[in-house]
DNA sequence: CACCCATTTCACCCAATCGTTAAATAAGTG
DNA sequence: CACTTATTTAACGATTGGGTGAAATGGGTG
């Protein structure tokens, strides 16, 4: 799963905003969950470390979870390509008419 | 589906990426993806207009989908607050232990 | 090494998502 | 109004995703 699939999940984005604050063991973010269990959270660990949105160190049997800036990196850049390409300031439709969008009317073919 | 989710899909990405250079009916999106059929794509434009990452305008029987900027800065923002919050520069694990993240030493409790 | 702690992996279930085909809706043309 | 174009909605099957309890793994302590 990607980033985006990553951060589509609302418990992973609490994970993330949690780790924002500072590194967590696994334990400890559980602990943020009472309603899931153990595994669940573990789970969702694992799908944000191959999105590379988090990173582990292990500290004996914790296991010590940080933020990484790459995945994030991703998603801004993918955000600020989009956004640069748009050019906000002009009302989209008028440009796309301006730029000959639509070339025909519509109805049966003519013969 | 709120943004996250409707950015999920590669599919939906690349609809948005269009958009972003200018607006274009259904029809013509449906055309940009030869390997998805026609109401696949229009499914899509719901999901995304739903997240408010793109309007509609009625052009006669078209559908002029365009690039709206809500969902986008919702998006913008959240990463923007993640990041704000995330001191990048500080190692993460250094600063967890300088915080006192890990209080105890493990194995079985002392009596 | 027996026991304990921390976390992950496994097997399974249910719900959501993606894609397809067929039918429905909406609107222009002669 | 019959016909055509443009697009959406409906119904359905296949796949993925999230949740759980049980078992497995990795490591520390006495």
């Amino acid at each position: 799963m990607d980033v985006f699939g990553a951060l589509s999940d609302p418990t992973r984005r609490r994970i993330v905003a949690v780790l924002a604050h500072g590194s967590r063991t696994a334990g400890e973010l559980a602990a943020e969950f009472p309603r899931l269990t153990f595994p669940g959270v573990s789970r969702h660990l694992r799908i944000l470390r191959d999105a590379r949105l988090v990173g582990v160190t292990v500290d004996a049997q914790r296991r010590v979870y940080a933020l990484k800036p790459d995945g994030l990196a991703d998603l801004y850049a993918w955000v600020a390509k989009v956004q640069a390409e748009f050019p906000a300031n002009l009302d989209s439709l008028e440009r796309y008419l301006d730029a000959g969008g639509v070339r025909e009317k519509t109805g049966r073919r003519r013969r």
